[in-house]
DNA sequence: CGAGTGACAGGAC
DNA sequence: TGTCCTGCCACTC
């Protein structure tokens, strides 16, 4: 069972994301247990911005670009990340159909997530 | 029109 | 107090 918080889990979620990957809100919170909370991952993440320990800069939302309103240090700095990590961005967004994680990576992330958890 | 989304804001416990 | 959840609502497909 859960043995950490939910913000925990979140930023556990986070940090499976494979690298060369990106995931959306809606997956993080499903991945941290409800799908509703995708309020909440964002949320979460903008009052932890600690992007050292988290790469939030893989988490977009469902178009593939950063919010832009508001970032660590900019959504330019978030696509230098993602290209780095191999992560194309089309028209200044990240190419879905190609870079969004699959349901395998989603299943992958899961185990990885129990692991954490216990 | 309905369904999905959100780097918010605020309420509930 | 901090953590969790949920509403609103404009926007997109």
């Amino acid at each position: 069972m859960s043995t950490v918080s939910l913000a925990e889990r979140i930023y556990a979620a986070v940090r499976t994301i494979p690298r060369g990957k990106v995931a959306t809100y809606s997956q993080i919170a499903a991945l941290a247990g409800n799908c509703n909370l995708r309020r909440y991952v964002g949320n979460v993440l903008h009052k932890n911005p600690d992007n050292s320990m988290t790469p939030c800069h893989r988490v977009v939302n469902a178009k593939g670009c950063c919010s832009g309103s508001f970032a660590f240090g900019g959504p330019r700095a978030q696509q230098e990340k993602l290209e780095t990590e191999g992560v194309a961005f089309t028209a200044g967004h990240v190419d879905m159909t190609r870079f969004c994680i699959t349901e395998d990576d989603f299943q992958c992330m899961e185990m990885e997530m129990e692991e954490h958890d216990g």
